[in-house]
DNA sequence: AATAAAACTGTGTGCGGACACAGTACTGGT
DNA sequence: ACCAGTACTGTGTCCGCACACAGTTTTATT
């Protein structure tokens, strides 16, 4: 079964090529007979049209906006720029460009100047990473005003207009931790979460985590269950954190279980060992090299990967769909949570090549 | 930067685009001199041919066989079908026409009569999941003697040739699988290992799992754990299955965790109730409806997730980059030993889609 | 009914590359 | 010097689509 081309239609529909074409595009100047008639046989014929053909005739460049924080600055945004540039080289030959523009994510100042020069180099798509919420909301107003279709990842700013979010569900993740820890609690239990933060008011993730964590054994083991938490804004003073974890109701010895609700699980592990039981359950997040080094210690039971890698390479993906295909996106797009332990870690370390896929 | 164009070349080569086309087919009645200049200049000039036009004037069909086990027969097999489906959508618009074989794994005659076809049919491409050790031998030795690039997964069958094999890695998945349980047992336990498969001889994946389980306790509580093992052949029979567990040295009460080695734990479910303690740790394989629906009710404690989806779309997508691109690939394709509970499972079912990047 | 304007329709060219075919330039033999 | 035969080179067409432009029909206006 051969593919319908813009041809067939035409001949089927008793018109020429150019008419097809103006009622694909919506360009006007169809009499309504002939566009009834023409959609219908495409309709009929199920017509797709050849990508390859439209992207050639076509001869643009789509230029994409990459605004994220700057790695040299953060080696966190190391990873989605990563999956940024796995994406771009694929729909390269669909003749997408990158423009990148790196922030100071302690800068206003330097977010709203290259926030000004993006709108006024004015992109055909904008990808997102609004880590500063007041000027990043200007922004995002402005570029919904401009017609520049754009996409957030990591931080998600909640603007009518913006085409997709993608992201961790922190909520889930908490949930997650939470049944982790709970094969290996008996019937009882002392478990502690950690939030180790030096603006915790700002980090809406680590709360959502933590409610994530309470509402399952809220759920599940609620009775037997007594959950501590400890808020760590000074977590470099390790003297200072042994001290807060001493401080609690119960010796640290008798914990089953440490929920740490970012990556920052390893600044714990150089002490563990001497106050915490042999048997205690820990889980964290990120796949940053420390926190390997202590899960191949099995000093660290579990890592939840929030894939940051794929953030950048599903925004890119999803943009350039949706410049490309005109396709709609689902606006909430939230990446996968694996649990890692030592023994399929190399699988996730693997997994960004793995993506490159085509081209 | 402007991309550069055969005609470019041509121009800076001081020849016409007929020429440089020839010199980049090898399509000979090219003198060396200018054969000589024209590669200079491409190379210089860092030549990459324009994937969509070339598609596009080659105007070409490349037809790949795609033989699997009959998903009728073994729903198993429905889910790498799925991700080949998934792969050839995306790259039906360069040509891509797909044959579909599918053979009862039961029937070596099946498999013999179909592979005949497909020889035939003389596809540009072969997937191949050889579950019948002998036969499947034979028909890659054929297609490598007919130069059909053929790719394999699931099972490897080790022939010069195959371009490359995709699968999960057996023995890892065993110690993932043993590490598991291993959280939930303290200074002693009682392990059980299935194997539920009606023809063990063949089954090389099942026994490696075993070894990797086994391995992972004689590294780490070789002397407390005890480990039974049990060769079910005919698993629908559950009250033979029920009597074999009984008959283990032990009762089943005693149980710490059970591991069975592929996708079958689900037959274990209907009275696992009864028999088990309710606090054991089950670990299988493989997000199949019937398992799925046990994870949700608390009854297999972890699915590892071997990507059975991925199989299949990494198959095609390899095949096409090596036909399409003359890329070469790596041989071994390990897949991602995922991890999954009730908590993150909504992720890997919808994982699938999020595959469908392009097209 | 004549004519300008508006509404509609068909044709041709180019996107970059593949390939067929028509040239043109060389070679050796007479 | 002529010609056949080989070696090499350039040009044109097509792939499916987008878009410009030329061409035709219909409508409105006097």
């Amino acid at each position: 079964m051969e593919r319908i081309r813009i041809k067939d239609i035409a001949k089927l529909a008793g018109v020429s090529p150019g008419t097809v074409d103006r009622v694909i595009h919506k360009r006007g100047n169809v009499s309504e007979k002939a566009k009834l008639k023409v959609l219908g046989v495409m309709e009929k014929m199920g017509y797709e049209p050849n990508l390859l053909a439209s992207t050639l005739a076509l001869n643009r460049a789509i230029r994409l906006a990459i605004f994220l924080p700057d790695p040299k600055l953060d080696i966190y945004w190391e990873q989605p720029l990563e999956g940024v540039k796995k994406a771009i080289r694929q729909v390269a030959h669909y003749g997408v460009v990158p423009e990148f523009y790196f922030f100071d994510s302690n800068s206003e100042q330097d977010f709203s100047n290259k926030s000004k020069a993006i709108i006024q180099s004015n992109p055909h798509g904008i990808l997102l990473a609004p880590l500063i919420f007041k000027e990043g909301k200007v922004f995002i107003d402005q570029c919904i005003a401009h017609h520049i279709p754009i996409i957030n990842i990591n931080t998600e700013i909640n603007s009518k207009g913006v085409l997709a979010y993608i992201g961790q569900d922190s909520f889930q993740s908490g949930i997650l931790a939470a049944r982790l820890i709970s094969f290996n609690l008996r019937d009882s239990g002392h478990v502690l979460v950690l939030n180790m933060d030096n603006k915790l008011q700002d980090a809406k993730h680590l709360q959502e985590k933590e409610s994530g964590f309470r509402s399952y054994f809220d759920l599940n083991h609620s009775d037997q269950i007594q959950i501590y938490k400890l808020d760590i804004e000074d977590f470099n003073n390790q003297a200072y954190t042994i001290e807060k974890i001493n401080s609690l109701p119960i010796p640290p010895g008798e914990l089953s279980g440490i929920f740490v609700t970012n990556s920052r699980i390893y600044k714990l592990m150089d002490f563990a060992g001497e106050i915490f039981r042999p048997s205690i359950t820990t889980v964290g997040f990120d796949l940053i090299q420390p926190n390997i080094d202590y899960l191949n210690k099995n000093k660290i039971s579990f890592l939840i990967n929030q894939n940051s890698v794929q953030q950048g390479y599903l925004g890119i993906m999803s943009l350039a769909r949706y410049l490309l295909q005109k396709r709609k996106l689902d606006y909430l797009q939230n990446l996968p949570l694996d649990i890692v332990v030592q023994e399929n870690l190399k699988y996730y370390l693997k997994r960004a090549h793995e993506l490159e896929i085509l081209i």
